[in-house]
DNA sequence: ATATGTTTATTCTACA
DNA sequence: TGTAGAATAAACATAT
């Protein structure tokens, strides 16, 4: 619905030449009437006019041929007969199988991803957008415009989607890049430009925390992940514009919302783990800059630097805030419940299919742990960063084209005719 | 060299 | 109209 994704000022001339005049977003409105709030209002759209039946969507992913000649990198990670998929309801599993540039199975509960979808599904197959103005125009313009039309959600927000929708809730740079723009084409375009924009969103937002490669995974860059208590920060429905940014507290006191990393003494990792309070006031940022430096550079900490302890094995050790912190956010079995976000798996599947969903976080969390074997909650987080490449999870390594709009390119543009 | 990351500054926009 | 969130540009540093 509308009312959950408001179409704020930001090209919105953009948005309005391609989907019509504004009534059609205010009868979007009153889909509310159907739904919660949230992005389960934007999954009713699943089972709107002009979506195919249920059972229809059961069919097949493939069956939504996507014609883009752009990057296709294939479903060759996808399966779609994935036991993953059993518990969503059909329509969003299959749409989600369909977008999801992380096609494992794991993956594919993809809440983020449904979300986008039901955007996806409620722009342009739903009756209320091929009204007016829309229906006039030259269908092969109006299509190419529409894909490359910019979507509406803020780089914050799109940058979330892929972090929520990504298996280990971690992803580097480029991934974060690769994943953005096999989803929407608009993205394909001014790369210079909207990526300095992503990662000043990365650095300048206490909400999105970095995370050191491992030693023993290198390549470039860190891994970013969401603040554990970021927490729902588009429960306005509007993914343009949160209305209060994610901050944490301390630094919010101390200034303006600059990051910075690396607490002194009192940073202790379990005032930013998130799991104490829901207000905890300890900034995460100090865990990334020291506080007394007054303009630090690119303060990632080296294993070396950090670990207190010798580093177990060969996994890294960035520091013992951030080990804390990863291992918060990313290993406990119940954080993903926890995280009350409009893209989370909360707001998305249902009680029976959360607890499918959790077993397999369970199950994926004791792997690991089995798998690296070792106590500190640190090795953990790390292993989450680095068990993208070891289990063949990688987002981007396994790109598909998996773009936003890919559903439309197969069928005709409802009502536009 | 290029990618990644940090920071500052400016501008635009929505909203109270 | 003031304020705050977001987009953009750019300078600079560091890592690969």
């Amino acid at each position: 619905m509308l009312s959950a994704v408001k179409m704020e000022g930001h090209e919105h001339s953009d948005w309005s030449a391609y989907y019509g005049e504004p009534e059609c977003y205010t009868s979007a409105g009153n889909m509310t009437q159907h739904t919660a709030l949230g992005m389960n209002s934007m999954s009713s759209y699943m089972s709107m006019p002009g979506m195919t039946s249920t059972s229809n969507m059961t069919g097949s992913p493939m069956n939504m041929s996507y014609v883009n000649t752009g990057v296709n990198h294939s479903m060759a990670g996808m399966s779609p007969g994935s036991g993953a998929m059993h518990g969503m309801g059909a329509g969003m599993a299959c749409m989600s199988a369909t977008l999801n540039p992380n096609m494992s199975p794991i993956s594919s509960q993809s809440p983020s991803m449904n979300a986008l979808t039901s955007y996806s599904n409620m722009s342009v197959m739903s009756p209320m957008y091929g009204q007016s103005n829309i229906r006039s125009r030259d269908p092969k313009t109006y299509r190419r415009s529409y894909t490359h039309a910019k979507p509406p959600y803020s780089y914050i927000s799109l940058i979330t989607m892929a972090l929520q929708q990504s298996t280990t809730k971690m992803l580097t740079l480029n991934e974060l890049y690769q994943w953005i723009q096999d989803l929407f084409p608009f993205y394909r375009q001014n790369q210079q430009r909207w990526q300095n924009s992503i990662r000043h969103s990365l650095s300048f937002n206490d909400c999105f925390l970095k995370v050191p490669r491992s030693p023993d995974k290198p390549g470039k860059g860190s891994f970013w992940t969401l603040h554990p208590d970021s927490g729902n920060m588009f429960e306005n429905g509007c993914y343009l514009r949160r209305q209060k940014r994610f901050r944490c507290e301390k630094d919010v006191g101390r200034e303006t919302g600059r990051k910075t990393s690396e607490g002194g003494p009192n940073s202790s990792p379990e005032s930013c783990n998130g799991n104490e309070s829901p207000h905890h006031t300890l900034s995460v940022k100090d865990v990334k800059r020291p506080v007394s430096a007054p303009k630090p550079r690119q303060q990632v900490m080296s294993p070396a630097e950090h670990a207190p302890t010798p580093v177990p094995q060969t996994h890294h050790l960035p520091s013992q805030h951030h080990s804390v912190l990863v291992h918060e956010a990313h290993l406990k079995p119940e954080h993903h419940y926890s995280f009350n976000h409009p893209f989370s798996i909360n707001n998305l599947m249902s009680s029976e299919q959360q607890q499918h969903h959790h077993k397999m976080d369970l199950k994926t969390y004791e792997q690991m742990m089995q798998y690296h074997g070792y106590g500190s909650p640190m090795t953990g987080a790390l292993s989450m960063g680095s068990m993208s490449t070891k289990t063949g999870l990688d987002v981007a390594s396994t790109p598909t084209d998996t773009s936003y709009y890919q559903g439309v390119y197969s069928r005709p543009i409802m009502n536009s005719s």
